[in-house]
DNA sequence: ATAACATTTCGATAAAAGTCGAAATAATAT
DNA sequence: ATATTATTTCGACTTTTATCGAAATGTTAT
């Protein structure tokens, strides 16, 4: 993943709607989670969400397996643990920080 | 930092003028870096560099300190903290992953 | 006061992203 | 073959972002 993908990435995980389903996909594991499934959880048009899983499919987000008329959608864990490292590694250098762990609510 | 907070922080590194000028600030530590040396580094017209800048800090990734007429841009390290931690508390459960530490070039 | 410098605001335009109903595709069941 | 279900594509539209020259603002030096 070189820098332009990187960034491609945490724009996806820039939108409400797309960042809910990352979020949704972990839960789901390696199975994944049917479109309808997160169609009814996120309670947004078809089309709308279809859009939204093509487009983290492209940046590499999520990937899909279709066991017959249902497509699963199921995340590319190393991808989102890059995204993660990017941060960790390239932005927070711990001595700058005293980071209190609960502050994700 | 709620939910929302953490989605427009992911967009504002998902544009590569900004995840640069981010990557930047963190090598510039507590002291910050101008505005004009940003600008001269990344080569861009400097209306182009104001508006990124001040999306940034809206969004709380970064703040300004003023000395004399230059304009210092210090990295909100703790926030980018936050998102590191969002990324692997609630994305990265590290059962799923054989991460390979050097796959980010 | 005026000039030089650093940075932002304005304003106009261009490009990209988001939304969603309706039609199309694909898979299975009857 | 036809109907049903699951999901995507199309197309039109609205909203948001991005870009950047030019003018404005604020700061220090002369």
């Amino acid at each position: 993943m070189k820098f332009e993908e990187i960034s491609r990435a945490f724009k996806e995980l820039g939108h409400p709607i797309r960042l809910s389903i990352v979020k949704r996909l972990i839960r789901a594991g390696f199975q994944g989670i049917p479109v309808g499934t997160l169609q009814e959880e996120l309670n947004i048009p078809n089309s709308t969400l279809s859009h939204h899983i093509s487009s983290l499919v492209h940046a590499g987000l999520m990937m899909q397996r279709k066991e017959g008329r249902t497509l699963f959608c199921v995340l590319k864990y190393e991808n989102v643990k890059l995204l993660q490292l990017f941060l960790e590694k390239d932005c927070c250098v711990d001595e700058y920080l005293e980071v209190k762990e609960n502050l994700l609510e």
